[in-house]
DNA sequence: CCACATTATGACACCGGTGTCATGGTCAAA
DNA sequence: TTTGACCATGACACCGGTGTCATAATGTGG
């Protein structure tokens, strides 16, 4: 062979036309048992494989997701939060089950990213992945929708559209975490995460876990509250601040594990023990929740259903069917941090 | 708009030929200043984007690598190690850095994938990634090679063709954990991992730990070896056994950190005092590694720079450019464990 | 004023498949 | 034998770009 074998030299070698070679290699009921059999044998042996532009182009569709990663920008440049990783993996696994190619890409939220991936036919749908920042993406839902591209989301909701989100029921775990913490008699409790609603997945957590306090009649005082973005130095530094303003308390729910992760450092450095003096619960349970010292108490959310049920619902709007909001049942996952 | 713009609604609307269009929308010396511009504006205003598949099935090639992941058979399912998440990670960036999309893809080891990227032109060059069996990849090495596929592979050697191989100095990295524990008179040394030519990562490292150690005039029994795949679990039972079988020894260097872990754990569970009685050196860094207790001491290898390296030898490659054999320095990240 | 180089553009084949329509052959019913 | 249904296959346009060649317009030197 000179260069990679085309559908005609197929043809030639199998003694029947190149339409021929295109309906037997997709197993159409039109050709013969016989010259099907033929056309693969030959297709084998030459090595052919269907060139994908060429089939995409005039399918006019791609079996290719793409998955855009948007980062918090604040957070360090050389590490991923884990827990998007995760998603990654999960992601990856159902495409491949679905028989789907996945394109991954990081991007950052600001930047002109909108339909990019579908209108240049590199991707037949979109999954969005992201904490944070989902406000300013509205107008780029908008325009998403306007292109009909189709696209499901992580966490944000889009206006009006809450069949193209999937998310973990934030508020739910909220409350359970609440639960938690009255169940072993701890109610001084103090809040980080980001409690605005500038994050809306940090903001539904609080949500849930302020009413499940309130149902018990305990309430959280505005100064037991301090701001952190995902990151453990940011969890960390939020930390500091508190106990550096004197603020007491004996129970802690942080809205990441990767800032109750921080938390902890900056209450061992303060010489405040967890889970004696100050339980701790966070929300993720990634995969380092386990072996830190002590092992975290978290609210996990399952990364394996989520990526599938973003797969799959993606897949249903593409193919033009009918999709549900989902909203995933988190699990808290008690360890020796509480 | 009906369905997407294509190349002739630009001519129209620009009032130029679409073969103009073409040129002008990738900058072409050839067109003039001014039609270039109006192409580009009519271009922007109707959301135009090329169509990829046109684009590279007239041009053979795609702007598009693929990474296929082999994660270790018997890992998890659920859990990729998080090592290679890191890779991931900074593969994407190195990607993305170079104006390329990247297709991500989950293998077994034993499927039949050798090729199928690069043949279906859906991508230009593959990056190989995974620990482990590799050495039932040589014939498919072969094969790719005889196909002319572009491809890198992380760690495992390539027979004949060190250029294709990106690699942390194993060996080195090794010589440095002999070296740490030498230097804090610890010279009764375990090892953890499999030091079979099975898993050559693994085998080297070993290599390079019992070289130095003999340097050093101590000399490792076999006795206080055992083998390991890298997960945590693994390290853990790996780690039992030697406690089992009553096996002393006061530093122990695991061949990777999800195995180290495992080990810190047996330890702890035996009442084993680390690194008071045992000192424990790992291998990666990966991000869990300053967080467990105690933090781990731990042989470093540098993910950004091995994602960018691949990504780089790799276009290197498919450019047709000389590439060289890769070997990144490992660096000994002292940590509370040793 | 003509020959020739230079610049900007258009016409057209081509990449390698897929889908539609036309065609030849076989067979059963009329 | 003719008609029509049915099956297997071939011919060909088409997807939406890119690269080559031809051509028209303008400039430049002798």
């Amino acid at each position: 062979m000179k260069g990679k074998a085309t559908s005609f030299d197929i043809a030639h070698y199998a003694g029947v036309s190149q339409s021929t070679v295109s309906r037997a290699l997709r197993n159409s009921p039109l050709v013969n048992e016989e010259t099907r059999k033929r056309v693969h044998d030959v297709a084998k042996q030459l090595n052919y494989k269907v060139d994908k532009n060429a089939s995409n182009l005039r399918t006019q569709q791609s079996s290719t997701l793409a998955l855009l990663l948007f980062e918090d920008p604040t957070s360090d440049d050389s590490q991923i939060n884990p827990f998007f990783l995760a998603m990654l993996g999960s992601i990856t696994r159902a495409c491949a089950k679905e028989g789907y190619d996945l394109l991954v890409s990081f991007q950052s939220a600001s930047a002109d990213w909108q339909a990019d991936y579908e209108d240049s036919h590199r991707a037949d749908g979109i999954i969005l992945l992201g904490y944070g920042d989902y406000i300013d993406f509205q107008p780029k839902f908008k325009s998403l929708l306007e292109q009909n591209t189709k696209f499901v989301c992580w966490g944000a909701t889009v206006d009006n559209r809450p069949d193209l989100t999937v998310c973990c029921d934030n508020y739910g775990g909220g409350k359970q975490a609440a639960a938690h913490f009255i169940a072993h008699n701890r109610s001084n409790c103090a809040f980080i995460g980001d409690a605005s609603d500038h994050s809306p997945e940090f903001f539904a957590r609080f949500q849930g876990f302020k009413d499940e306090l309130l149902a018990n009649k305990v309430t959280i005082n505005e100064r037991k509250m301090a701001n952190a973005i995902s990151t453990e130095e940011s969890g960390y530094h939020a930390t500091r601040s508190l106990i550096a303003n004197n603020i007491k308390f004996n129970a802690l729910f942080a809205a990441s594990d990767l800032i109750a992760i921080g938390a902890i450092r900056a209450l061992k450095e303060a010489n405040i023990k967890v889970p004696k003096d100050v339980a701790v619960v966070g929300f993720d349970n990634i995969a380092i929740a386990s072996y830190v010292n002590p092992p975290l108490t978290t609210i996990e959310q399952n990364t394996t259903v989520a990526g599938q049920m973003l797969v799959e619902n993606l897949l249903k709007l593409i193919r033009g069917e009918e999709v549900q909001s989902t909203l995933l049942p988190p699990l808290l996952i008690a360890r020796g941090s509480s």
